[in-house]
DNA sequence: TTGTAGGCGTTATCAG
DNA sequence: CTGATAACGCCTACAA
């Protein structure tokens, strides 16, 4: 809780709807209507008055006040897992965007990949009257999270589902994503996959991609063999580089797939570091990245339209709001866009 | 939403402090007592009764009434111009920490470098009754705005200052940056200077810096050379090729200085293009990137401690409300540190 | 230690 | 068309 301290501002107070009236020399109603959009029952005189009255006050609408009595605050929320992922900021832009498109503003609170903080967030959150939810969690949800979703407040997830939450998901289809990068790795004619990837920690993307590149990797045996490594963020690259060293001693026409933006980060680091050259080791990160075509000869990546995955959250939420919660929660896939750079294109290599 | 039955059945509405004392055999007024924090007065029978009927009616206060009697909403708001630029999310996760360290909640609101969003969001802001304003907007403030900090609303600027508001800002000390960074090039042999800014446009940090390298440049007339161009981000790169040719072909010994990280990436991008080696043309760019190491052989750069200015930014913030306006506006500027990278080190200069 | 009454700024209901 | 009046959920004198 904020501490003590009385506002020693105070002396500036906005002006309350009472003070326009008295002004205008109107009820308190007829200005409420002035304002809530009932403006054309008035009479010109009226109107006129009140608006002078407003003017003269610079008097707004308290929408604490309003949302007190009608219930609704025009307040969303939202969850980030890390806020300075690149992938998170471009969601919680298209959110923002069609947030306000509808009149709704924006909550944001980073939970830093914790769940106690999220706990903490969440219960702020609900305290101030958000009307719904955007998640975007790590791994676990917490019983706060779950207790709401049961409850049948509307909730959107995305990126990943949560074990337990039954709602509306948005996010990539991750199966086409790893169909699409191991196509273009064989085409490319690399034939060992070193996979990258951040801990599954429940998280449910990281989960379905491994998962279908174990399947692919399956039906692929003999012409192609994979290989995982799951690297957390605090690790540093001490900890990647004998891993990428013993995969190229043994590997034949080696390619390294990152599970994620901070994954292609780390790889790229790493490859540099041994002085490795992009392309006659083969990179693709899943997440484009401003700096993926700046590195000579380019980042191969598969694009997700990050923009608009957060748009359409956002209006799943409001198709929530509005029906009620009915029928099952959607599953929303979005397919990636390959963005073919000279990580992925050795000139030794003829495809097959 | 859930329908508005005021029966006591298991409406999906939150339970309210009426209902907890209904439950509790207790008055509203010790509820009240047992979340407002004055717990220890009420006798332990009485607590334990209020604790076991909030707990199964999984009363939270709600903040927002709370707000509407107390004044304090526990709520600041944050303008941001661009969300997309790193700079802006460092400074606003610090900003959050901060905020959250102290029990406030912020809302984030990207004005997308448009004046009437910004106008619109601050509206939106002051009528959720937010306690004080981080505001790095784009260069001319709206007219609300400057009502606000008129009227002795706590507002910290982030980044820049804005002509007709009188505020506390906390930033980098761009004087420094720009001497530190023409001195490196000097050191490193470098004679002709290209300044690479996006427009001025008002914004005191773009003015700063370019005013300073333009007295930097008379220092050193002579042994120095200086040209500048500005470059708006809408622009592509053909705008910006023909005036890096150009000053390559009459320049000697040539470096490009960006103005922040945007003219960086642009930069990179322009020396990729036209095949320019980095050092041998030399660059350095004020703000740190996570891919300016990455790029062979490294882009210097100045970095700013930006999660700091975030943090301090609120903690400005916090002292206003306290002490009301007491004094001067503060300035407070941070020192930014030189990354020295291969992009400014071409073996065949020497220093002078 | 506990409770009663009134008010914060707004909207909704129901009269005129 | 316009205006009283009663909520909304909570806090705070003031009593008991």
């Amino acid at each position: 809780m904020p501490s003590d301290n009385q506002s020693t501002f105070v002396s500036s107070r906005r002006a309350t709807l009472r003070q326009v009236a008295q002004e205008a020399r109107a009820s308190k109603t007829s200005v409420s209507r002035y304002f809530g959009g009932a403006r054309e029952q008035l009479s010109p005189d009226l109107q006129k008055r009140i608006a002078q009255a407003a003017a003269q006050l610079n008097y707004r609408p308290n929408l604490i006040a309003r949302s007190l009595k009608g219930g609704r605050t025009g307040l969303i929320g939202m969850l980030v897992a890390d806020i300075r992922n690149p992938f998170s900021v471009a969601a919680m832009h298209g959110v923002e965007q069609a947030a306000r498109e509808q009149g709704f503003s924006l909550m944001v609170c980073n939970t830093n990949n914790d769940p106690l903080l999220e706990q903490v967030h969440l219960t702020q959150l609900t305290s101030y009257g958000i009307e719904g939810l955007v998640v975007n969690a790590s791994g676990q949800a917490s019983q706060e999270l779950i207790d709401l979703a049961t409850n049948g407040f509307p909730i959107v997830l995305l990126d990943r589902q949560l074990p337990g939450i039954e709602a509306d998901m948005v996010g990539l289809d991750n199966d086409a994503a790893i169909d699409i990068a191991i196509a273009h790795l064989r085409e490319a004619g690399y034939r060992d996959v070193l996979y990258l990837s951040e801990p599954i920690n429940h998280t449910s993307s990281r989960q379905e991609r491994l998962s279908r590149l174990t399947y692919q990797l399956a039906a692929h045996e003999g012409t192609l063999n994979g290989h995982t490594f799951m690297l957390s963020l605090s690790h540093d690259l001490a900890s990647l580089s004998p891993v990428i060293e013993q995969f190229m001693s043994t590997a034949n026409r080696p390619a390294i797939l990152c599970g994620n933006g901070n994954m292609t980060l780390m790889a790229a680091r790493c490859l540099k570091q041994l002085k490795l050259d992009l392309g006659s080791i083969g990179l693709l990160g899943i997440d484009e990245l401003e700096w993926c075509s700046l590195l000579t000869p380019g980042i191969t990546t598969l694009a997700q339209p990050t923009e608009e995955i957060g748009r359409r959250a956002f209006a799943c939420l409001l198709e929530r709001n509005r029906e009620a919660y009915v029928g099952q929660s959607r599953h929303i896939r979005y397919h990636p866009t390959l963005i073919k750079r000279g990580s992925t294109s050795c000139p030794d290599f003829h495809a097959t």
